[in-house]
RNA sequence: GGCCCAUUGGUCAAGCGGUCAAGACGUCGGCCUCUCACGCCGGAAACAUGGGUUCGAUUCCCAUAUGGGUCACCA
């Protein structure tokens, strides 16, 4: 390939990352570094009355985190700048010009008036929406004289009225329309900004992408863009279009309820890892029974091919999972350093942060589960003897309150507390009562917990808890049970 | 509604004319075990429907159904 491949991100700064357009950059830059070619951010922020405050410096921050790193953008510079579109509103009128030279587009005077009459008589007569090329076939005199007068004015793309427009997509394959059913759409803005139609040819052009990477809610204004090419006389870029990320069957991921975005997933305790794994898989195979990648791998597998054409439903259930599976690949420290603002949220008494870690790693599919399984901690919530009956531990209330008064006196005469002391006094006891395992250490959990499930059993669990505690509580059960 | 596109288990998906139709999540059963989880073993579960083409269709073509996208001075 003579060309190195260029991809570009061009999200508008809308405040938030939604998780499909973090996929569709994911795929930019997977495809930009597994050719060794380069990855541009661009800001498409034409839309003034959407402006939002520290929206870009998020973009910055999100791309930074998941190692999306761009090589190319605001923040870096690079050989095309500027790389914000409301900075390069001079190019944009130029080219909207030049085209109007060409024949490619025209000037249209229209009022809102007007295009709302049209608007309305269409619909009103059922038929689709179109902008009627009034202003089209306004002489070059015409349209001197209303510049020089000073009537506001919008630059149209001129759309064949007749014929065909053909292209190619990488995913979907080749797809023609019919030139009657594209509209004449407006290029530059009466602000002199540039519409999304015409500022992504001109910057794609410019800034030399080879690769465009979209949404498929492109592909059906793709057609137009081909006409933009052609009417300037530009290379076309290969399409890659892919399809959008939905929450279930029929229904997209949104902002609303708190489940669409990057941001979002962090707040819930999800690695920004096991995220960008995650969505990888969503809509994209690499056709090997692998399903855990790192994104160096990812890179190195990369390939269009395997892109799916239908949408995806996001299934949080398999992100828990994989989720889990990331956590437990972190080391022990790395787990309490993450876990820490969980532990500090939902306990006030002093333990052993490390001995807890150890107890949770591997029961944990994202931090934000963890207020809720270590709550006993502080507090040994009101329970029911019931909890005591246990079928599998073939044990009762009567035989649990005969376990914890033997276990009582043992607990009472451990000096040095900690698991291993616990763990040998209380198994010589089950040596020497002649019992099972779980007739002593169930009713203990029970005891030291008052819940029906814990992360680890008896023994860690008291030994967390500290001597002090561990016989309060256990005094406290054997009084309940009598 | 017009136009464009898609359709393999509940979900993500492999497959690219001949397969007992992979794998993963979830689910179910079992093992491990001081509960739960982790881990391990095993099970159930799919080619939307109807026509063609072909010796042979999940794979190709056409309908139907369902789903997605799009019809802005938003991107």
């Amino acid at each position: 390939m003579a060309n190195k491949v260029r991809t570009r991100f061009a999200p508008s700064p809308t405040g938030y990352m939604h998780i499909g357009n973090l996929r569709t950059a994911l795929y930019a830059w997977l495809l930009a570094r597994k050719n060794g070619g380069e990855f541009v951010l661009r800001i498409e922020d034409t839309d003034q009355e959407r402006y939002v405050e520290g929206a870009v410096e998020l973009i910055y921050k999100t791309l930074a985190d998941t190692g999306l790193t761009h090589d190319e953008g605001p923040d870096i510079g690079g050989d095309y700048g500027s790389y914000i579109q409301s900075q390069r509103r001079n190019i944009y009128a130029k080219y909207a010009k030049d085209l109007v030279e060409r024949g490619g587009a025209y000037y249209c005077f229209c009022d809102k008036e007007r295009l709302d009459q049209l608007r309305a008589v269409q619909e009103a007569s059922k038929v689709p929406p179109k902008y009627d090329g009034h202003c089209s076939r306004l002489s070059a005199e015409e349209v001197e004289a209303k510049l020089a007068a000073g009537v506001p004015y919008v630059i149209r793309q001129k759309i064949p009225r007749e014929g065909t427009t053909s292209f190619h997509d990488e995913v979907f394959g080749d797809i023609t329309v019919d030139n009657a059913t594209l509209d004449d759409n407006v290029l530059l803005k009466s602000d002199g900004l540039p519409t999304y139609n015409f500022a992504n040819v001109v910057d794609d052009h410019l800034m030399h992408i080879t690769h465009v990477i979209r949404g498929s809610e492109y592909l059906s204004s793709t057609p137009k863009y081909n006409l933009l090419y052609q009417a300037f006389g530009w290379a076309l870029p290969v399409y890659i279009h892919v399809s959008p990320v939905m929450k279930e069957a029929g229904r997209k991921l949104s902002k609303r309820e708190g489940d669409a975005s990057y941001e979002d997933f962090i707040g819930k305790g999800y690695l920004k890892d096991a995220i960008i794994n995650y969505i990888a898989l969503l809509g994209w195979s690499p056709g090997l029974e692998q399903d855990i990648f790192t994104l160096d791998e990812l890179a190195a597998l990369f390939d269009i091919s395997g892109i799916s054409k239908s949408p995806a439903i996001f299934d949080i259930n398999k992100l828990n999972w994989m989720n889990g599976e990331y956590i437990r690949k972190l080391s022990l420290d790395e787990f309490t350093a993450m876990a820490m603002p969980y532990y500090r949220e939902a306990v006030k008494r002093e333990v052993n942060y490390n001995a807890l870690s150890a107890l949770l790693h591997d029961r944990t599919e994202k931090f934000s589960d963890i207020p809720e399984a270590v709550d006993f901690i502080d507090a040994l919530p009101e329970y029911d003897n019931e909890l005591y009956v246990n079928k599998k531990m073939k044990t009762t209330a009567e035989s649990s309150k005969s376990a914890l008064e033997a276990v009582l006196p043992v607990m009472e005469r451990i000096g040095e507390w900690d698991q291993a002391q616990l763990h040998d006094a209380l198994s010589a006891l089950i040596e020497q009562m002649g019992v099972k395992n779980g007739q002593i250490l169930f009713p203990l959990r029970v005891a030291m917990s008052g819940k029906k499930f814990t992360p680890g059993g008896g023994v860690e669990l008291a030994a967390l808890l500290g001597k002090d505690e561990s016989i309060k509580r256990l005094k406290k059960a054997i009084q309940k049970l009598s």
